[in-house]
DNA sequence: ATAGGGTTAG
């Protein structure tokens, strides 16, 4: 004889727990089961003290397996009238699962049902007006949200003002971010840190910074969360020695156990160009996450270690973690960067077996991949066949294989259909007017340039810095405006006579005819590159990287003359341009001249 | 206990 079964209701935690697995696999056919096993036997009001408890799960359930309608038909087995407890779930439930016009909708439903918003219902509403931040038809606007939330009794509630806070940052409102920041009776570390991220997000450092130093100063109890939106900070802005100091820090704290701090500090070594210390990082991480393994996959990508890259995406997932859009966005990365075509569409399918849809971003990946090894017609072709509009980065890599290749036609289409986006990219114009002059075409170079002037675009400056002792120099080329600018052109011309003697010779040919004045200024020598480099070998000391970061890419002459430089001086020159890594030794580059 | 706010990786 078997045991006799317990009651269902004591069988309720057990099924809530099994619900849990169930929606944490998105196990959408077995969840489904439960469910109408629950229904037909009709025992969901036989445990009727738990049935909120159920709900709850279920809801949570079809969020995560993004189906709404059936979300909501669970929610309106509830016996009615939901209670706010109801469908404060509902909505967190789509909320916090990628539904963001599924929470407002039941959002809305709910205050026309009569229900008021409360402190619970708020936030999550703020999180999908958030989320849909970037959509074209908003659910609500930001201002209505905060609005109806002022009118309620959590008005000065802390989490409905972080939220709110949050959900303006997101939208990129810091205006009102910052006003509702300085009004708010009461603040904790949250709202400190949505106003962070907000300004980081919005590629306002100085403010970000700042905002974190008097939180410093406030004595506020920064977390994880803070340190790896200020490291985040430091990394765009490749400012080394504050995120060291903000590493130092927090290791002091232990917030670098934390593997949100963790890959920000791997992407932060990375961008400074000491991938040596991002790998340590990594390694010692206590704790990985997804977005730290990204974060070293990445590294791997942009400093051409095309090898490590491919091992660590092995590593991954025989660590049990499934590779997302980012981690594909790394890997074609780093199969452009090898010029490795098999491999990037390799990696293009394999999305679909992880059932990821290729973003644009990825076909950007695909189309700069295939043009840099020079099959113009196959991106062309690939660029046909995407199933939304082509945005501006995916012509512009076509462009950049227009360049390279010297396809003048192609390069035509592929600037008409780039400008057609909206785009204001001086860096196209400029693309367009060099392809026509390395194909001979120079009158069609002169009205491209007419063209970019008549569109009132200016040209990007080329700039080049260098951080030392926390200080950024900053040069433009044949500057003279750096105090010491006498000594670095007599090091730059000492060491420019050991270079031809071990054979360099200047490449002229990038200097273009017909072009304007103050380009071919340009392009005499003194690139600011170089004049950055001429600094580190006066003040970086002797066995320590010169690291020079360049807003632009890097030309062929001077990628050739840095080659030679560190051959004669024996120094280790780490350059980023704005596509990648270039460690130059003994007079070789880390990207064996692909690039 | 079934409901609330902020991270990382491109």
């Amino acid at each position: 004889m078997p045991p006799p079964l317990p009651p269902l209701a004591a069988c309720a935690r057990s099924l809530a727990e099994l619900l849990v697995v169930l929606s944490a696999a998105r196990a959408l056919p077995k969840g489904q089961q439960l469910h109408g096993f629950l229904l037909k036997g009709g025992h969901l009001p036989a445990i009727a003290s738990s049935h909120a408890l159920l709900s709850h799960h279920l809801l949570t359930f079809y969020a995560r397996c993004a189906l709404p309608e059936l979300c909501l038909r669970a929610f309106l087995d509830l016996p009615a009238p939901p209670p706010a407890a109801a469908w404060s779930s509902l909505i967190s439930s789509f909320a916090q699962n990628g539904l963001p016009a599924a929470a407002f909708d039941a959002f809305r439903r709910m205050l026309a049902a009569g229900v008021p918003a409360t402190d619970r219902s708020i936030p999550s509403a703020a999180k999908a007006v958030a989320a849909a931040a970037d959509s074209l038809r908003p659910p609500l606007a930001p201002h209505a949200l905060h609005g109806l939330a002022s009118k309620t009794p959590f008005a000065e509630d802390v989490f409905v003002g972080s939220a709110v806070l949050d959900m303006y940052a997101k939208c990129g409102n810091l205006l009102d971010a910052r006003r509702l920041f300085d009004e708010m009776p009461e603040r904790n570390v949250v709202s400190w840190s949505a106003l962070i991220g907000g300004y980081a997000d919005a590629g306002m450092h100085p403010a970000a910074l700042w905002i974190f130093r008097s939180a410093l100063e406030e004595a506020v109890e920064v977390n994880d969360f803070t340190v790896s939106c200020i490291v985040r900070v430091c990394a765009t802005a490749t400012l080394f020695d504050l995120g060291a100091q903000v590493h130092a820090r927090s290791i002091k704290t232990a917030l670098d156990a934390s593997p949100f701090v963790g890959s920000s500090l791997v992407s932060l070594y990375s961008k400074c160009g000491l991938v040596d210390r991002a790998y340590r990082i990594f390694s010692a991480a206590p704790e990985r996450n997804l977005g730290i393994w990204n974060a070293v996959l990445n590294a791997s990508a942009q400093h051409g270690h095309t090898a490590t890259a491919f091992e660590r995406f092995m590593e991954m997932q025989n660590d049990g973690f499934r590779p997302n859009y980012i981690t594909f966005l790394c890997l074609l990365t780093a199969c452009s960067h090898a010029g490795l075509v098999d491999e990037g569409k390799r990696y293009f399918s394999l999305m679909k077996e992880y059932t990821i849809e290729p973003q644009a971003e990825h076909y950007a990946a695909m189309v700069d991949l295939l043009g840099r090894v020079g099959r113009i017609t196959e991106a062309l072709e690939l660029i046909e066949s995407m199933p939304m509009e082509p945005p501006e980065s995916v012509w512009g890599a076509l462009l950049m294989a227009c360049r390279m290749f010297k396809d003048a036609d192609t390069a035509a289409i592929a600037a008409k259909r780039l400008f057609q986006t909206g785009s204001r990219s001086s860096g196209a114009h400029m693309l367009l007017s060099s392809t026509y002059a390395a194909a001979g075409r120079h009158v069609d170079a002169a009205l491209a340039r007419k063209a970019m002037r008549d569109a009132g675009v200016r040209k990007e400056t080329g700039l080049s810095w260098l951080e030392a002792a926390g200080e950024v120099h900053t040069f433009v080329s044949n500057c003279r405006r750096h105090p010491r600018s006498d000594e670095i052109y007599n090091v730059l011309e000492k060491v420019g006579e050991k270079m031809e003697g071990a054979g360099y010779v200047a490449d002229t040919s990038a200097v273009v005819k017909d072009v304007a004045r103050e380009e071919k200024c340009e392009t005499l020598g003194y690139h600011s590159e170089r004049l950055a480099i001429g600094l580190g070998l006066l003040i970086v000391p002797e066995g320590v990287p010169i690291r020079v970061m360049k807003n632009l890419r890097v030309c062929d002459d001077c990628h050739n003359a840095i080659k030679y430089l560190s051959k004669c001086t024996g120094r280790v020159v780490i350059l980023r341009d704005n596509r990648r890594f270039h460690r130059f030794e003994d007079g070789l580059c880390s990207c064996g001249d692909f690039w």
